[in-house]
Parts: structure tokens; sequence; C-alpha cells
DNA sequence: TCCCTTTGAGAAAACCTTTTCCCAAGCCCA
DNA sequence: TGGGCTTGGGAAAAGGTTTTCTCAAAGGGA
């Protein structure tokens, strides 16, 4: 403010053309000298590069991107932008893609095929490198055709056109993380209680589930479906514990989301039931506000959906730059958080 | 897939030259005829027309930029890509710029003034028309100078330089909204729980809070500062309900967010008192998934903050317009969302 | 002294589109 | 028939940078 040391920014910006003037070279000298190209004395090339700062001098990209016919943009198009699931995916996509000089272009596309196409148009009109598609959901598709446009093309955390290169979380991979757990702390009748049966990723865990339980002789109890919501865990475990043999309720709980496991553990609370000394609780997402919320704090498998974004960045970078990739569909591990919920082992 | 009748985009996109030439016009003839500009047969026209459409041209922004000096993009710089606070209104910037045919780069700054730069400089290389600042707070500062950029500057929802145009939410207008509808609803012993006394928020909360009350002239209680945890609105209820004096308990408790409001209805509910009948709660963000999971569901009080980006949005476009505008900070009107929290009045 | 090589730097094309002139042909009117 | 106007369309510059050529001068060897 008080400093006019520093040099303000011009209102138009300084081109090369007048770094070049200024420092009595050509723009073809002044270019090289800043890229470090051409050859000339050091002493020119030092007093390019001073004029430049001095002038406060950065190269417009565009002009560079006409020239490459390379944007080092990319675009990112999700159908949820409020959500849980997407944002550490896109957070993640945008990490990655940051240090490498790529910026990304937010297209929230909701679930309208309008929408859709004006971004993705908008997308092509400025020539990004490459688009990146996430969504909310790992069996739906994005309201738009992104199979013949010409540039790299990543799905992550939702459904792939066929062909296509696709990233999403293990999630038969994480629901025999949480079971396996319950079966390492000693905990023999365990029960699953998850959300609607539309959702693929509901068949993909129960099935983990059963092939765990199956796997380690344990009973198998049916998966309970039905809601994401903590009402559905409030009223889960209505069925599970109204039942008559004592020796028949489950000393575990294996929860499709964080929200019903916090309705699991609010209901086995109203009673009398202790967590985890009577029954353990797991949850899904590890939704950090939910998990550390409920008394105890949850434990909860992590899907990874950062590193899930990062990689997906990163895959895109190289596809952009020429080399070749295996279409199909990659399954990232998930990982279990473990807070209070589940007790520790007998030993333990 | 099976039909070669669609045009499929080039690998190299079709540029207008070609157009031209396939139209046997020159490319200067080609360019007016797209825009409609200059004069010409209406059949050399529509034969351009026709060329471009079959060969799916779409001319180059980058070119259209170089030349317009004008990018149409704007530069989104947020510390909060998970957040509750900074999506929607990233959501309502995005909205309100698409349809002008600006596309938004989403840069995460976090809180690391390295990456700030990185992406500010990332930016100013790119040519955006203008940049959007927000954040997860309205008193703090993003970790970035943007005082002197040479394009236009808004931010939404986080602390402005001086001098600069600011958006935020109203919130003195907000616990006013909240504190009234208690009186209508003939609620006279109001408490007020909220956050910590390092938001300026909380103190712009309980100042509105104690001003209606004075208006009112109902007994001011002083207002219990806290964290925004549930564990806090739990902790809270104690404080309040646990004295002697049968009188002395609040009728109602207008919470500084909807996880406290939370914390306030359970316990409230441990101790036997029923919501609403005995106690009205509201909650402050109106964040649906929790609102919706209290029992009963949470009237609460909502920032609008989609609103507040689109006009944020909106501002910034016509400031890249030329237009002038007012510096200063603007606070747009919260509003309540009315669940099953308070009851009804009396009379209704 | 002459020829060849190296050195240092500039000219110009290219990227793609828009816009401002400019020009030739045709027409009208005197 | 000649001058002026309209019409239809093209040439060229502009926007900012990179890269490939080209070229002059200087230096070295014979």
């Amino acid at each position: 403010m008080s400093s006019d040391a520093a040099p303000a920014p011009a209102r138009q910006p300084v081109t090369l053309r007048e770094v070049a003037a200024l420092a009595g070279v050509s723009v073809a000298t002044a270019s090289k000298a800043l890229n470090g190209q051409g050859r000339m004395t050091a002493e020119t090339r030092e007093r390019i590069r001073e004029t430049a700062q001095r002038l406060g001098f950065r190269p417009n990209s565009l002009a560079q991107s006409l020239l490459r016919r390379r944007s080092f943009t990319v675009g990112l198009l999700t159908n949820d932008t409020y959500g849980r699931f997407s944002l550490p995916v896109m957070s993640g996509i945008s990490d990655a893609l940051v240090d490498k000089g790529v910026s990304v272009f937010l297209c929230n596309v909701e679930d309208d095929q309008r929408l859709g196409q004006l971004h993705v148009d908008a997308m092509l009109d400025k020539r990004v490198d490459g688009i990146i598609a996430t969504g909310k959901r790992i069996d739906r598709h994005l309201p738009v055709d992104l199979s013949n446009l010409g540039i790299p093309t990543i799905y992550a955390f939702t459904q792939p056109d066929p062909g296509a290169i696709a990233f999403v979380s293990d999630d038969a991979g994480g629901a025999r993380l949480a079971v396996e757990h319950f079966w390492r702390l000693g905990r023999r009748r365990i029960a699953h209680v998850t959300g609607p049966a539309s959702f693929a990723v509901v068949h993909a865990r129960a099935q983990a589930y059963r092939d765990v339980l199956t796997e380690k002789g344990l009973p198998v109890m049916e998966p309970l479906l039905g809601s994401w919501s903590e009402a559905w865990g409030h009223e889960a475990v209505n069925k599970l514990f109204d039942g008559d043999g004592e020796g028949e309720k489950p000393d575990a709980v294996f929860c499709g989301n964080d929200q019903i496991a916090r309705g699991v553990i609010d209901a086995l609370r109203e009673r009398g039931l202790d967590v985890p000394d009577d029954v353990g609780v797991i949850g899904f997402d590890n939704w950090q506000i939910v998990a550390e919320a409920t008394r105890p704090p949850l434990t909860s498998v992590d899907m990874n959906l950062a590193a899930l974004g990062r990689e997906a960045g990163l895959t895109l970078l190289s596809l952009v730059g020429g080399e070749p990739a295996e279409p199909g569909i990659r399954k990232l591990p998930c990982r279990l958080v473990v807070r209070q919920s589940c007790g520790r082992p007998p030993d333990g």
C-alpha cells in the first residue's frame, strides 16, 4: 500500500514485445532468453531476464496454448457439487493437477442433460486437454455422452462408458475390512444394515459380508436393506433385537454408511445396550463430522476418495502426454479408520 | 457406435480455414457468415453455415480470447473445498456464470500461502477476466493478496480487503428472524447457545439476540459460548436446566448452528423434556442432512448461500463489463426454514 | 590473405479468429 | 457513355508467443 517499490501490475499486462523493446532486442531473442533456449551472451540473457522481472512480465497463456495446441486446463464434470463423495475426489484431482501447472474447470451438470451439453461444449471450445467425469454414485451415468470427444477422458467414482478408463473404490474390499476387523476382535454374530437395493454398492458390500462370514464359518444373517438414513438405523435395531432367543442377538453391526451407524448406535443406547461392550458398530464412508459425533466415536471404512481423485488426475495427464493406458475399471483399496465403536481385542 | 452418419469429431479440431476452403470462400467471409456479420448473398452465408455444421466446426476460444482480450473464464479461490459453506456459494457462482458462457477455474488454496500464490499466478497467466474469493469463515482472510491484481475481484463469504466489494450473509438479521419467530409463538424465556468467541458471527448473532429480547421487554439470558459441536449442545442443556428455580427454565433455545441444536434436542429428550411442547429449538445454517435427522426435524436459519454466490457472480460480470460498482460490504438476508422443532402458535 | 566455422541475434511463419479496410463488378441516373 | 453508389467478398493486420531459418560478423587455420 504505502510502498511503491513493488511493481504494481499494469492494467494492461506487459507483453514480450515491450520487454524486448526495453532490453533492446527482438522478441525472438527475448523469448529465447526467458525460456533458456537459443544462443546468446550470458550478458544479453541476463539483461533480458532482469528487464522482464522489472516489468513484471508474465507470458500470456492464451497465446502459448494457441501455439502449442495444449491449454493446460482440464474440465471436471460432476453432478454432485454439494456432495460428500465427489468433493474429496475433486479436491484430489485438483491437487494432483495444480502442481503440474494445469488448472481445473469446475462444471456442475446436476442431472440436467442440457446443462451437461452446455458445459461439455464450453470445455471443448476452450480446448481443454482432457475431461474427468465424477459423480455421486458409482453406478450412475452423468447426463452427458463423453464417448467420442476426441480428447482423453477419465471417469472417477461414476459409471464409465464402455472401453473407458475408470477409477472407483473397492467396496467389496472395504466391506471385508470391516467384517474381518469384527472377526479379529472376537465378534461372532455380525449383522449388516445397509441402504436400498437400487444401489450397486449395496450388493457389492453385502456379498463381501456374506463371503467373509462363510469363509470364517460364521452364521450369515441376511443383510437388512433400507434407506441411507439415521432413521433406518434406528428401525433396523428394532428388527435385529426385538427377536426372542437371547443367543440370537448380534454382537456386531456393520452399517452401509455412517448415518445408519449413527442411528444404530443411538438406538442401541436407548435400549440400554453398550457400544462397544455389548455390540460393536462399524460405519462406511468415514464422514468425519458424523463419525466423530457419535458416542462413542465411530470406526468406519474410508474410501480414500482424495487418493482416488489424485490417481485419476495423474492418469489423465499421462494420457494427455500421449502415453497409452489400458482401458478398464481400476478399483482402489479402502482403509479402516478405527475409533472407539468396536472395542479392543480380548487380548489387547 | 454403429452409426457413422454422425460426424465424429476429428482428432484435430476443424479450423475456420478448412471450412472456408471447403465452402470456396476466404476465411474472412467464413467468419462473417458464421457470426452474422458483413454482407453477402443469403446463399453464400447458408452454404458456409452448412459446411461448418457438417464439419462440426467450433471456433477456437483461445484464438478468440487472444483477440478480444477477454477469456470468458474466472478464477474461484477458496480455502474450503470440503466445506459446508463455500460449496453452496461456489455452486451459485458457477450457475450464474455458465449461462453467460463463462467458465470457472476451481482453486483450492487450503490455508497455504504458497499454494495461494501458485493459483493466483496461474489464473493471471491464463488471463481470467476476474476472481472471486470465498472461504469458510466470514471473518478470515484467504492466504493471498488480491488487492492489486489489475482485474476485478469480488469477495463472497470471506473477509475482504479494504475498498473491495464483498457479499456476506446478514447474521444479525438471521438471528432476529429466529428470536422473533420464538416471540410470535409465545415463547418468553429464550436462551442462546452458540460457538466460540473467536468467531465474529457469534457476536453479531448474540447481539441481535439481545437486541430483540430488549425490544420485546423479555429477560435477556447471557448467551452461552462454547464450540460448534453437538457435544457442546448437550453440555449447554445441563447448564441451562440444572438450575433450581422452576420458572427460570427456558422455553426456547436459539442455537448458533445445527449441530449444537442437534445436541440440545437430544439432551432435552434425554431429560424427558418435549420438543417442541416444552422447549422450542431453532438452529442456524439449515444443514439439511442434520436438520432433517433431528427428532423432530429442526427449524433453522438459512443463509441463502447459493443466492449469495449468484449475486457475487453477476456482480463480477458487470465489473468485467466495465460497469462501475460501489465498494463495500453487502449483507444479504437470511431466511427461516420452519420445520417442527418450535411448534405452532397458540392460536394456530 | 582467404576460406570455413562458430557465434549471436533477428526475420518471419505459425497458431486461429475477427475486423477493418479495400476493390471489382454491376447498376442507376444524367 | 461516364460518374457515383451499392453489393459481395477478399486481403491483411491484429492479438502474444515460439520456433525455425537465415544472416552478418568474428574467429581460426592454412
